[in-house]
DNA sequence: TACAAATTAGAATATTAATACTATAATAAT
DNA sequence: ATTATTATAGTATTAATATTCTAATTTGTA
């Protein structure tokens, strides 16, 4: 367990332990004990649970959202658009410990509160500037200012939240089903608001489609 | 505190703290301090804090749920279907603690889970005969038996998700301005299926109206 | 090599929570 | 009025958890 990348590692143990057994479940105990560590040695790297949480954010989920979302090449045709929903879906899905308990994590550590709520304007923004592109090529129907702002947000907020929404419900499906599922609800959503010829391009490209 | 409600006050004092300090932070001497009871007494009458949270869930959550969503009188006329999505925010917002931890909370408790999944299915039937009594009569455009189905869902899962969202965003709103917020949400991903004559009374109907 | 800094282990402490148990008090039933 | 039932308080026990502290060990470097 030598080198620099304990931190790192530390992470990543933490996210699978979240993952499976719920963030609010899991002990600072328990962290170390699945990384063969002490507990002291955990306390040195991290103060506590809530910094393990906030690096996986800030570092992790953060930062692969980021490289997501405000890289807006291959967006402006439909086979990308799929692709970034996917993409957008296996993110939620490997994150998913803070999409299903996101409130009481952010609520109940005020630092990452305060990180959580800058972000999310600046994510709001770029994903209305998105919707935007696809009305300026074409992809979607014009809608005013506000309304691109209104079905940007709810796009967001129904793409965080789905699955676990889903998840309740169907207990055993597997990340590809959850990422399909997740997918053909949103287009539930923003299907009216594609133009018809964006809609044809998308029936016929999912047709053929895989998702991996 | 004598009488045959103490088991009710206990519901009612416990839903108060739950929404305020959030359901999974509040500890069971919490509640019967709060109830100027010992805790003794209050294990007398809930066997532990998950007994109190599903009993809140079955007679109350559940009940009203009931009592909106399966009564369908009143639901076929625009300003209906207005009141209709005000009071679902409403009630969501009072009972806003299981909201937030909804996945926490029932993956937390078997018991809840087995509840909790039954219900699901109930209410989403229940939903699509909706929507499909609102085809039927003219206020939606016609939609495949699956469309349906999966509209309601998304329907519900935004109704039931967008209050907690929002909370996190706008630290200080009030039950009134996010049962607004919650309403407008709700109606630009049910706007584009209902029809054009609809949507002009819903327009007129929401320029008159105020919400309470 | 020797020294300083970084890393680790493990014990110690304090807090908190859940829940079981016992003993009263109040209420209802006969 | 006496007895049984229900409701209440208060204490004790147990377990878990977070966090701190100290001492040892490893690692890097002059």
């Amino acid at each position: 367990m030598a080198g620099p990348d304990t931190k790192e590692k530390i992470l990543e143990v933490s996210i699978e332990l979240f993952n499976t057994e719920m963030a609010t479940n899991v002990s600072t105990i328990q962290i170390a004990h699945a990384l063969d560590m002490s507990v002291g040695n955990l306390y040195y790297h991290y103060r506590n649970k809530e910094h393990i949480i906030r690096e996986i954010y800030r570092d992790r989920i953060a930062a692969e959202i980021d490289a997501l979302v405000m890289n807006k090449d291959d967006r402006l045709s439909e086979s990308g658009i799929i692709r970034y929903f996917n993409g957008l879906a296996q993110l939620i899905y490997k994150y998913r410990f803070f999409y299903t308990e996101m409130y009481a994590l952010v609520r109940n550590d005020p630092d990452l509160h305060v990180i959580f709520h800058k972000r999310a304007r600046a994510v709001a923004r770029v994903l209305a500037e998105q919707v935007g592109t696809w009305i300026a090529v074409g992809i979607m129907r014009p809608a005013s200012e506000g309304g691109i702002e209104a079905l940007s947000e709810i796009c967001w907020m129904h793409v965080t939240g789905w699955m676990s929404y889903r998840m309740l419900a169907e207990e055993g499906a597997g990340p590809q089903a959850l990422a399909r599922d997740s997918f053909r609800s949103i287009f539930h959503i923003l299907r009216p608001y594609f133009t018809d010829t964006a809609n044809e391009r998308f029936g016929k490209l999912l047709e053929f489609m895989e998702f991996e």
